[in-house]
RNA sequence: GAUUCAGUAGCUCAGCUGGUAGAGCAACGGCCUUUUAAGCCGUGGGUCCUGGGUUCGAAUCCCAGCUGGAUCACCA
C-alpha cells in the first residue's frame, strides 16, 4: 500500500503525461555551470548571463505568482527564481500554474535556464527563463532546513541512513564530503606510492587456501572446479610471490573479507593497502609510512594537525616509537622481556587482563598490550618488536631473541598500520607454518594454514623485503573525524530488511491452486494470493504457462477455466 | 554471541501512573510578483515494528521475536 504522498506523486506523474511533459527524457540537458561555480564567481565576473544547470529540487517557496527553489546539484546549493509571466509569456500560464505549481515536487530533477542576479535579501539567484523537467520523483524525500547553521529535522536514523544511503546523500552534505574526502586520500596515497616507482597490481580474490593473516574467513563454492574456494582474508601471500617474481615494489588496494563480529571499527568487507618493497626493511617501512600519512593529512587538510573526536591529532613527522616491551613497561610499570609463558600468565591475572589456556606467550603479551597500553596512545606512535609467536610472516629480529622485526602505527588507541621486515628464509617459514598448525590444534580458530606453492615460491628465494599494510577505513575514519566504520563505507553490511511476510502456502492451496503448482506460483513472485486476484485471470494464466514452459516444469500446463475457478474461490 | 536502549504520519519527535492517537516540517485546497526554517486560512494522512498474554479496555503493562544504536567478546 502506497503511502497518501506517493499516491498523489504517481497522480501528478500521469497529469503531468497527460499534459504532454515526458517525466523522464532521454535528451541530454546542456549543463554550464554549478552551482558552486556561480557561487563563488558571481558577480565579480560578470559571466552568467545565460546559464543553463540541471539538480534537484529541495525546496520550495511559492507566493502566487512569483517562487523560489532551491535546486541542488553535485556541487550544492543556489536558489532559483520563477516568475509566472516570464515562465509562460503567453495566455497559457499552464507551464507555471499547473506544471511547475501542483505537479513538480521536493525531489524531482530538473533542468533551468536563465541568468544569475542577487535578490534583495542579497542572495545570489538564477532567475529562471525556462526550465525542464529532468525526473520525477515518486517518493517523498525528508525535509531537512536549516537556519544560522542549525539544522532542523536532520535526517538521523543510522538504520535509514545505511540502507538507503542515497537519501543519506541527498539531504546531508556532510556525508557527500565524507566519501569525497575518502577518494582523496585513496588518490593521495595511490599518487605516493607511483611517484615512488611502485607498481600497482591485483591479485585474487578467490583463493584455495587463504592466508596472510589471522582470521577466519568466508567460504565458497566452484562448480565448474568442484573445490571450496576462500574469499581472500589478505593478500599478502600473493603480493611476496610477486616480489619473489622480480618486480620490486608492487602494491595493491585490496577488499579484504574476514567472517567475524561486526562493530563500529568492523565491517565484514574492509579495505587494506599492502605495498611490499625489496631490498628494504622495517625501519626504512616506519619512514615510509610517516611520509606517507603526512602527505595524507596535508593534501586532505592542508595541516598536519586534525580533530579527531575529542583529541586533536598531529602527523606531523617524526612519530614517537617504542618497543612492544618498552611501551609495556612504560604503561605498567612491569618488564616483561625475560619472561616465560607461566611468569606471564601471572602478570595478565595481577592485571587483570583475561587470558585463557589457548594463548601462548605471544598472545599473552598482545592482550597485556591490547588492553593496558593501545587506547592510551592517541598520537601517531610506532610500536615495534613483536613477539616471535604472533608474526609467523615476520623475519626473526637481528639482534633480539624471541622477536621479529614488526612494526604497527598505532592512532588515537586502534592499530593503523602492521609492517615487518619480510620473512623470506623458506626454512624458517615452514617452522612458523608449522607453529601455526600447533596453535590450530590447541583451538585457535586464526591461526594461519600451511601454504606449500608459498614456500615454493620462497625456495626459490625472495629478496630481503619490507611489506606493510594499512586499514584504509581506519585511516579514513580518522581523517574525516568519523565515529564507525559505517560512515566511511558507501553501503555498511547490513541485516536483509524483511518488509513482507513469507508466503505460505495454505493461503495458496485455499484459493484451489494445484499442490505441485504453489511452489512455482511463490518462485514466480507472488507473495500472496492477493497478488494473484487483483490480475485479471487470463494474464495469470498467460503468466503461470509461460513461467512453466521458461523453467521446463514437468507439470501439466494450467487450463484457463481451471484459473478462473481460483477467482471465483476468492467472491 | 551477551548486556542495554530504541522502534508512533513521508521526516524529526511528543504521548505521565492503561481510557477513542498529537505537534512541527512535508502533502492537499485557498491567498500572496524578491522570499529564505517565507507567511496566513483551511483539510487530509497511522498495521503506534511483529506475534502472543494480562485487562471491560493496551501505543502505554508482561512474554517472545524482528531491525537498529551503544557497550562488551572475537577481530583490522
Amino acid at each position: 500500500m502506497l503511502s497518501e504522498q506517493e499516491q498523489i506523486r504517481r497522480q501528478s506523474l500521469n497529469e503531468l503525461i497527460r499534459l504532454g511533459v515526458n517525466p523522464y527524457p532521454a535528451e541530454s540537458f546542456p549543463v554550464t555551470a554549478t552551482t558552486a561555480e556561480i557561487l563563488e564567481q558571481y558577480p565579480e565576473q560578470n559571466k552568467f548571463e545565460e546559464v543553463s544547470l540541471a539538480g534537484r529540487i529541495m525546496s520550495r517557496r511559492i507566493m502566487g505568482a512569483a517562487s523560489f527553489v532551491e535546486l541542488q546539484d553535485e556541487s550544492g546549493r543556489i536558489q532559483c527564481y520563477f516568475k509566472r509571466d516570464e515562465i509562460c509569456p503567453g495566455e497559457d500560464k499552464t507551464m507555471y500554474n499547473t506544471v511547475f505549481k501542483r505537479l513538480l515536487d521536493i525531489g524531482d530533477i530538473i533542468g533551468i535556464k536563465g541568468y544569475v542576479f542577487v535578490t534583495k535579501m542579497g542572495e545570489t539567484t538564477i532567475h529562471v527563463r525556462e526550465f525542464r523537467l529532468l525526473s520525477k520523483s515518486l517518493r517523498p524525500l525528508p525535509v531537512v532546513k536549516e537556519k544560522d547553521d542549525k539544522v532542523y529535522d536532520a535526517f538521523t536514523d543510522p538504520d535509514q541512513r545505511y540502507r538507503q544511503r542515497y537519501v543519506d546523500l541527498i539531504v546531508n552534505p556532510q556525508v557527500k564530503d565524507t566519501f569525497i574526502k575518502r577518494t582523496r586520500m585513496t588518490n593521495s596515497i595511490r599518487n605516493f606510492l607511483n611517484e615512488k616507482g611502485y607498481l600497482e597490481v591485483e591479485t585474487p580474490i578467490l583463493q584455495p587456501i587463504y592466508g596472510g593473516a589471522a582470521a577466519r574467513p568466508f567460504k565458497t563454492y566452484h562448480n565448474a572446479l568442484d573445490m571450496t574456494l576462500y574469499l581472500r582474508i589478505a593478500n599478502e601471500l600473493y603480493l611476496k610471490r610477486l616480489i619473489v617474481g622480480g618486480y620490486d615494489g608492487v602494491y595493491e588496494f585490496s577488499k579484504d573479507f574476514r567472517n567475524e563480529g561486526m562493530d563500529r571499527f568492523h565491517n565484514p568487507e574492509f579495505t587494506q593497502v599492502e605495498l611490499y618493497v625489496a631490498y628494504k626493511d622495517y625501519q626504512w617501512m616506519m619512514n615510509l609510512v610517516e611520509e606517507m600519512v603526512e602527505k595524507v593529512a596535508l593534501d586532505l587538510h592542508g595541516k598536519t594537525k586534525i580533530k579527531v573526536g575529542a583529541h586533536e591529532i598531529d602527523f606531523k613527522r617524526p612519530w614517537k616509537r617504542f618497543t612492544m616491551f618498552e611501551v609495556i613497561r612504560h604503561f605498567t610499570g612491569i618488564d616483561i622481556s625475560k619472561m616465560d609463558e607461566a611468569q606471564l600468565r601471572e602478570v595478565a591475572q595481577q592485571l587483570e587482563v583475561p587470558v585463557d589456556p589457548t594463548m601462548a606467550k605471544g598472545k599473552i603479551i598482545d592482550e597485556i598490550f591490547g588492553e593496558k597500553c593501545e587506547p592510551q596512545l592517541i598520537q601517531p606512535t610506532f610500536i615495534t618488536d613483536y613477539p616471535i609467536e604472533m608474526s609467523p610472516l615476520a623475519k626473526k629480529h637481528r639482534t633480539q631473541d624471541g622477536l621479529v622485526e614488526r612494526f604497527e602505527a598505532i592512532v588515537n588507541g586502534k592499530e593503523l598500520c602492521n609492517a615487518f621486515s619480510e620473512l623470506n628464509d623458506p626454512l624458517d617459514q615452514r617452522e612458523r607454518f608449522e607453529a601455526q598448525l600447533e596453535l590450530g590444534r590447541r583451538g585457535d580458530e586464526e591461526s594461519m594454514v600451511l601454504d606449500e606453492d608459498f614456500l615454493r615460491a620462497l625456495e626459490h628465494g625472495m629478496p630481503p623485503t619490507a611489506g606493510l599494510g594499512i586499514g584504509i577505513d581506519r585511516l579514513a575514519m580518522i581523517m574525516t573525524d568519523s565515529n564507525s566504520i559505517q560512515d566511511v563505507l558507501f553501503f555498511p553490511h547490513m541485516r536483509p530488511e524483511q518488509k513482507k511476510e513469507a508466503p505460505k502456502p495454505e493461503d495458496f492451496t485455499a484459493l484451489g491452486i494445484p499442490a505441485e503448482w504453489v511452489e512455482h506460483v511463490i518462485n514466480a513472485g507472488f507473495a500472496s494470493p492477493d497478488d494473484i486476484t487483483k490480475e485479471k485471470p487470463t494474464k495469470i494464466h498467460q503468466m503461470l504457462n509461460g513461467y512453466r514452459k521458461k523453467n521446463k516444469l514437468q507439470i501439466p500446463a494450467l487450463k484457463l477455466e481451471e484459473v478462473q475457478s481460483w477467482f471465483e474461490t476468492k467472491n
